[in-house]
DNA sequence: CTGAAAGCGCTTACAG
DNA sequence: CTGAAAGCGCTTACAG
């Protein structure tokens, strides 16, 4: 690789010239500066980005940690990450770690290192201690979807009223029987929309009926086992809600391997909605996140603390976590 | 945040004993060991693996651009090729571009930049040119599932024989009227597909028949639309063959919004099988890809590049690129 | 066992 | 308009 001293060499003239003729940072004689261009064409000189972000003190680079991204809202949520990342010139690093605690806490290490000035992270929760750590270490974070830390900025919708809108809407259909699929409550989403649930179903005087398998996946085959758990508990069962799409998914077809007809004998709703929710069979029923806004919002407000850190003005006001809720909107379908 | 002058300073030593001390790159007597480690822990000291990197000249990153994550084979692909990074120590910087050519250049234009030691690309096809430049400047490249230099590595799978085996498949289920739902043919998944399915209709005396839509979004709409033109365009159409899972999710919810029934009045295959195939209302006949081995595959062949690169001896011996093939299965279930 | 020095590739005051 | 020099944070021969 071709370096600026290459260059320099070459155009015959002193690699701080050719850094301000590259970085148009001082004017450079037009002769000088038309030899420079042409070394570097000839060369086929590429600056060293990494190198330069040495002085800068930045590296432009924002690193991402989800549990999936396949079939899960965070898939859609990088996109918007990445979008509002690339607009504003910072590169992302991405890694899925599922639910793994030490995978994550890995993952977090080796960011923290020097690879980015910013985090944006949906994790296990069990790394609440290094987040802040590595938060006070001088790294931008922002939490999306999966809240746990109040002294850090978050995006997230409101889970507990997605949850008892879903259910209200269900009982409104008629439900009285109705189960919920979900997930375990030390991860916000989850509680969040059990709370909902719960509230609602204690508003209309209805039973409460949760299943939980053990599972370190909760997609679609643990939808689908759920489901079929659901239907053993209570013969009576005439609704379902799902914490995810890839649940409902699990559940439509243990329903059809059943022989029970959605919606007529059973209704659905996925509490976290998603492209494919419109193109099943049965379309589904349920609670659309603004994926992709929640992506760009996280990177807007860890973008704004990027540039707090490093204006030595704005350093001296005490950092305050912004926290953002977005609205969540009930798709009507085919499943109820 | 600290660095290593400010843990030389609490230590009182040199910053070169301090790195020696840290990497264990020659004995450091154990006093100022625990000294170092003292001071390192109290400032809370992390190294920087930005400017490491400048000495090593190599980053331990990776870049992987393929063009979507959801609801794709690549959101797999994904999956391996993080876990083999992570196993070797590398990072990936994972980046999507849909199908869209500028965005492409864009990034491979700022990966090259000093990002990545390595580079592993499922791209629109449309920037063969830079890609052989980025990899004569010095970066080792692998392309997968989607092939279009055979100068550089790659690693993917037979597309020509999964169209033949699919099609053929199906015309052992008595289909007769088959139509394609496919891509463009400048991306060499879909021209195998396409090349596949026409031997084996041509050898069974079948006609040919295939949609194109205008749209650069070939997902679950797509599939859906197309499925509503081939029963146009053939009412005595009895099977379709989509490339992806996404397609056949849209064909046959296009099926049954016309209440076509399957498998019994129409067969559905997806030559592109995927986790979601097996849970639909009507699981979906499909060619699963090895998707996780594809990524982890590639980590491999890169890797080997990089390694040779850095190892002067090696790097003598002319580069020779690595093609590898493997094998995709048909998983029989309702849909044909 | 451990300093002092040079260097990785680049940027940026400082002179002139 | 453009050199020469210092420095970003770290590593690594080279002495001693």
């Amino acid at each position: 690789m071709a370096t600026l001293k290459d260059v320099a060499r070459l155009a015959n003239c002193d690699v701080s010239t050719v850094s301000r003729a590259l970085n148009n940072t001082s004017y450079v004689h037009p002769d000088t500066k038309a030899r420079i261009l042409e070394a570097v064409k000839e060369l086929n000189y590429h600056p060293n980005v990494i190198t330069r972000s040495l002085h800068q003190g930045k590296r432009r680079t924002i690193g991402v940690i989800v549990p999936k991204i396949q079939l899960s809202v965070f898939g859609d949520v990088i996109l918007g990450i990445q979008q509002e990342a690339r607009k504003n010139g910072y590169a992302t690093l991405i890694s899925s770690c599922g639910e793994d605690e030490k995978l994550e806490k890995d993952e977090l290490n080796r960011l923290r290192e020097g690879f980015v000035d910013g985090l944006i992270i949906a994790g296990t929760g069990k790394n609440t201690r290094l987040l802040r750590d590595i938060h006070a270490g001088g790294i931008a974070m922002t939490q999306i979807v999966r809240f746990s830390d109040n002294s850090i900025s978050s995006v997230d919708v409101d889970y507990e009223l997605i949850g008892y809108q879903a259910t209200q809407y269900m009982i409104s259909k008629g439900c009285r029987q109705i189960g919920l699929i979900n997930g375990p409550d030390y991860i916000s989403p989850y509680k969040g929309r059990l709370l909902g649930y719960k509230r609602a179903m204690k508003e209309n005087d209805l039973d409460i009926l949760t299943v939980e398998l053990p599972s370190v996946n909760r997609g679609t085959g643990y939808g689908h086992d759920c489901a079929e758990k659901l239907l053993d508990m209570n013969s009576m069962l005439d609704g379902i809600l799902t914490a995810t799409d890839g649940q409902g998914l699990g559940a439509l077809r243990a329903l059809k391997e059943n022989g029970i007809r959605v919606p007529e004998q059973m209704k659905v709703i996925s509490m976290t909605g998603h492209e494919i929710g419109k193109m099943l069979e049965t379309t589904l029923t349920s609670m659309e996140l603004p994926a992709i806004e929640i992506g760009e919002t996280a990177v807007r407000i860890t973008l704004e603390e990027i540039t707090c850190m490093n204006d030595a003005n704005l350093r001296k006001t005490r950092y305050k976590p912004k926290h953002v809720t977005l609205e969540a909107t009930l798709e009507k379908r085919e499943s109820c």
